[in-house]
RNA sequence: GGUCCGGUAGCUCAGCUGGAUAGAGCACCAGCCUUCUAAGCUGGGGGUCAUUGGUUCGAAUCCAAUCCGGGUCACCA
């Protein structure tokens, strides 16, 4: 249990025996963190006993304050301030938690539950590669996933391989067109990109026809329509669904190209799925499921054979879910999948990263499954964030305006690289390790730039600007972790010594404000980190893992660990960067961020 | 138009389950390297928390309306 909470029981418990005949509840009780200002840890709001007690704050504060010194061993000192009761932890609450922590790598973990939770991030298409946008959904993803982890649920990684549909022939049908047998190998292109350039291209060409038809006097509209690469593009997807194998081929040889080129940024990116789910094995399954829905009369049919659902009491319209052909739609295809992920993992929860575009899609989803009746339904939950956009708005793949995936981790990389040699710091590093530096060190910027914000957020990024290594960063937080490598080196003690490392430790001289400071912080991990798994919000720990930095920081310039004071001072702090390296290399490693020893 | 989301310092963002004088980073200004890594630290300037009204002992935070920006409402995915 977390200290606050210790407070707030013991305040619960306090109130009882002071007033046995007024009930206040622990939720009545509002406990944070002094403000600076004050003397003080934490503080117990006092106004909203006022009515209840009938008594001033003073008065309340005084009794409330007398007895949680007296009967509990929490506290060395209180004070009230216009109605707030500012707390003083004793010294030796922060010294045993310190002593018993500080080995603890895992500090923060809860214990494995029965409870298995499926992320579905990155779910790309095939036509082209990845971009900036695509980053924050994987990045989210993964970080969710391990934030999940650390929750102690049972996490299963999942891609959904959005690998058929009209864009992918879009592809496939501009290369046959113009590509001459260009292959990934023959022409040194990474496969996602060359299917990606085919796909800018046949927009290229099909804007050019478009233009044309409509000097001939056509309107825009069917122009659109009859555009002669389009057709060819639709007549593709006909073949397509018809089976035709000279298509399949060309689609399979196409899709492999591009799963080489997803594999190798994946790679780089240090992320990875237990499960990938494409849509060409998944399309057909939703149409059971509504063929069902439709015999059990929750969905019905038009003349046309199209199928619907009728979402006028949740405030919806009717929503399309099958053809009037008999073929599948996004949704359908989406009701399958969430019901085969379901069965195959007996899921308790089963989490979708999407971009917010796709909030409606996603309601309804969940809607039509609940209608459905399928047990599947409740466990969904949509993580939906804000897409990226660029000074000029929305990426666009098909007009080619996007940042590149690979591109932006090569260019923070090289950042990092100019910046490490800019600073001199590349002495005492072998060639090797120097790669493996700038990659940590490119790849935590870039990572950190995405995951630090709230996830509903849109973000803008200015592709002029580079992303800083300064200030609010993961180069930041690295930083500081060098630092305490670099102290502990000097000390000979291993970065994780055994739990019988200053076992002769006893706390007496009292504690200077930022060790209570940097100890308050650490005691306050295991609560963002609940937090941060039950909003769905990597950011808050991001936010959280830079603070404490900065509090080592400051802590550092102020104070020294290897000349301290005395004996026992040196081990407290030693203590104290021990633990705090811990927990700075605990939450980057949730956001797949490496943390480097030195640099 | 219906609906959902956002609007906090010049810029990027915290804070939003109501609590003390609204915080960081960047940028700008002034300091700090014979002492554990200056990718750092300290200090300074900079705010009508979009607007108006309401609830409350107390509102950036909750409610309502308005303004601005965006998403979405397809036999696209």
């Amino acid at each position: 249990m977390t200290l606050a909470s210790q407070i707030k029981h013991a305040a619960e418990d306090a109130f009882k025996r002071l007033y046995p005949d007024i009930h206040i509840d622990c939720t009545m009780i509002t406990v944070n963190q002094t403000k600076p200002e004050f003397k003080g840890d934490y503080t117990i709001v006092l106004f909203p006993f006022l009515k209840l007690l009938k008594q001033k704050p003073d008065a309340i504060g005084k009794q409330l304050g007398d007895f949680l010194l007296d009967k509990t061993d929490l506290f060395s000192a209180y004070e009230i301030v216009s109605g707030f009761l500012n707390l003083t932890i004793r010294d030796t609450c922060w010294g045993a938690f310190i002593l018993n922590h500080f080995t603890d790598t895992r500090f923060g973990d809860k214990c494995k539950a029965d409870c298995r939770v499926m992320v579905e991030y990155s779910s790309p298409n095939t036509n082209k590669p990845l971009h900036f946008g695509h980053l924050r959904n994987i990045f989210l993803g993964a970080a969710m996933a391990e934030i999940l982890k650390a929750n102690g649920k049972q996490v299963v990684k999942a891609n959904l391989i959005n690998d058929r549909g009209i864009h992918i022939c879009k592809s496939m049908v501009a290369w046959e067109r113009y590509g001459t047998g260009d292959t990934p190998e023959r022409i040194g292109v990474k496969g996602d990109h060359l299917v990606g350039d085919y796909y800018v291209k046949f927009n290229d060409v099909y804007k050019q026809e478009i233009a044309k038809l409509a000097a001939d006097g056509m309107d825009e509209k069917t122009a659109e329509k009859e555009a002669s690469i389009m057709k060819e593009a639709q007549n593709m997807l006909r073949k397509w669904e018809a089976g035709d194998t000279d298509v399949k081929s060309l689609w399979q040889m196409m899709n492999s190209w591009v799963y080489k080129g997803f594999d190798v940024t994946y790679k780089k990116l240090g992320v990875s799925f237990d499960k990938v789910y494409y849509e060409s094995d998944t399309y057909l399954l939703g149409k059971k499921i509504v063929e069902d829905g439709v015999r059990k009369g929750v969905l019905y049919k038009k003349e046309d054979g199209s199928v619907w659902v009728d979402l006028k009491d949740e405030g919806h319209d009717e929503k399309l879910l099958l053809r009037g052909d008999g073929t599948s739609v996004y949704m359908t295809q989406d009701l399958g999948t969430a019901k085969l992920k379901y069965d195959e993992f007996k899921l308790n929860q089963s989490v979708y990263v999407i971009a917010d575009e796709q909030n409606y899609h996603m309601n309804v989803l969940k809607i039509v499954l609940k209608k459905l009746g399928e047990p599947c339904a409740h466990g969904i939950y949509h993580l939906s964030y804000g897409m990226v956009e660029l000074p000029s708005g929305r990426m666009k793949s098909r007009e080619g305006n996007v940042v590149d995936a690979d591109d932006m981790v090569e260019e923070m990389i090289n950042l990092a690289k100019e910046q490490t040699e800019q600073a001199g710091k590349t002495e005492g590093f072998s060639k090797d390790e120097l790669v493996k530096l700038y990659e940590t060190i490119g790849l935590g910027a870039l990572k950190f730039y995405l995951l630090r914000v709230d996830p509903k957020k849109k973000m803008i990024f200015d592709p002029k600007e580079s992303i800083d290594l300064h200030g609010f960063t993961a180069t930041f937080i690295q930083y500081a972790h060098a630092r305490i490598c670099s102290i502990l080196r000097k000390e000979n003690v291993p970065l994780v010594p055994d739990a019988t490392k200053f076992q002769s430790f006893t706390q007496s001289a009292p504690l200077l404000p930022l060790e209570t400071k940097i100890i308050l912080a650490l005691e306050e991990y295991p609560l963002i980190l609940a937090d941060a798994g039950a909003e769905f919000n990597p950011s808050s720990i991001c936010n959280y893992a830079f603070q404490l930095a900065q509090m080592f920081n400051t802590f550092y310039d102020a104070h020294s660990i290897s000349k301290a004071e005395s004996e026992e001072k040196k081990q407290l702090r030693l203590m104290i960067i021990i633990m705090t390296a811990s927990i700075l290399r605990h939450s980057m490693h949730l956001m797949g961020i490496r943390m480097p020893e030195k640099m």
